[in-house]
DNA sequence: CGAGGGTTTGAAGTGCATCAAATAGTGTGG
DNA sequence: CCACACTATTTGATGCACTTCAAACCCTCG
């Protein structure tokens, strides 16, 4: 099994893969390091291959012609993306930027595409895949509805940090504040300020990209009642 | 073929099913009439049952404990919902309300699941169809982070006008104006005055629920120009 | 040390929400 | 067919949250 195939089995959909269904969806899959800022595709483009980030972090995105950006997801190591495409039009939905220094392997679509329609596994796999995934993009909705700045911050924080944990916890804040302010959908000065207030309502201490705090309640009283889910909110992607 | 199982092969993920896993799937199907304000049911309620919609409009939304909401979707005649939860955890991801007058048919999750379980094309059609879902999501999230008001509104306008359509066009707006403001994320008089400049700068004419324009050409470049697809944008449900 | 990006702070403007009240529209019982 | 009750919609006035623009600050790295 080569490295490419041990990696792809990290992806919880191909957790299942048997040897030979891994050996085709692996077929010409390729490496490679790229640096801040490569764009690996345009929304728009025709898709011929997905990908696995093996490091690194990857924002996908959809832009205007004027300029103004939505984030659609932020994403780190141990993902993939642009899957989708094997069925809808074969057009990426999104564009797609690395943001940290990030190793990439991309395999065929076509590959996929093939084995999916004979392996029901695989689809139920990706099925299970796409329903979570839903679900959370439900529930975005619903943040930017009804939560303010402070408060979609808080959550974030939240589900960055381990939740089962007791005592003095402390988040390293996995990329750039100005992209998280864009992951939330607020300006980089608003999310400046909404972490001033969060400081100053949850006694949380901030250090650079370090937060720390004596415990999650607070920040939990302070996000979670706008919220319609329960606390121990699992969803985010996991940070490093 | 019973009356159940006619209707279900007018959704698109089960239109390709043979007679046998038809009949599976409608086995204890039920049929039957809402008014207006029914809950069908709510958000974390153990999941038996997904639902068709025969005729009438439902909600499908979330909500906080200190009452405040967000609109997850308002499905028209011919949707299924509650199907995701064959998936996850077996909860509804969302609670159902009945918007008008509805006929809806319910039938049993385990059927569903069993046989997608098994049959491949099955699995297949409800991928694509997720994956249709997930980029409408993509779409809102997007819409709502760089769209205002007046442009969200116009945007919904423009889909659930026929947009082949060249001459005059007519629009007749499917539910209540205030049901409308909540499915685009505003108040009603948010919404109302989002209509009142939609009037005084496209140049459309208002009458109650019917809306009635020369050309789309002025509300497309209207809302169009915040947005990352091209106009000519299918996604919304059908209205009628 | 200086350049440049990331971050914070300040001041001002805008869009939407909120509160309040008027108006239009709909269904009901008489 | 009318008057009433009730709801949907509109309009006006005000407030707040977030954005925008501008400038300072900070940190890293050559």
């Amino acid at each position: 099994m080569d490295e490419n195939q041990k990696e792809i089995l990290k992806v919880s959909i191909f957790k299942h893969l048997d040897s030979g269904a891994l050996k085709k969806i692996s077929a010409g899959a390729s490496s490679s390091m790229h640096s801040k800022g490569k764009i690996l595709f345009i929304h728009g483009d025709e898709a011929q291959r997905f990908y696995f980030i093996k490091s690194g972090w990857v924002k996908l995105f959809r832009e205007t012609l004027d300029g103004a950006q939505a984030i659609v997801d932020i994403l780190p190591k141990g993902y993939i993306f642009g899957e989708t495409s094997i069925f809808e039009d074969s057009i990426y939905p999104y564009s797609a930027e690395v943001v940290e220094p990030s190793e990439i392997i991309s395999f065929s679509l076509k590959n996929l595409k093939s084995e999916i329609a004979e392996n029901n596994q695989l689809a139920l796999s990706m099925l299970s895949a796409m329903a979570r995934y839903r679900r959370q993009q439900d529930q975005e909705i619903e943040h930017r509805s009804i939560q303010n700045a402070p408060q979609r911050l808080g959550c974030f924080l939240l589900r960055l940090a381990n939740q089962d944990e007791v005592g003095v916890v402390k988040i390293h804040l996995p990329y750039d504040k100005t992209l998280i302010a864009s992951r939330l959908g607020m300006q980089p000065e608003t999310f400046s300020r909404a972490l001033s207030k969060l400081k100053a309502q949850t006694g949380i201490r901030v250090q650079g990209a370090t937060i720390e705090m004596d415990s999650l309640d607070s920040l939990v009283r302070y996000s979670c009642s706008a919220c319609s889910s329960e606390f121990p909110c699992k969803d985010l992607h996991a940070a490093e």
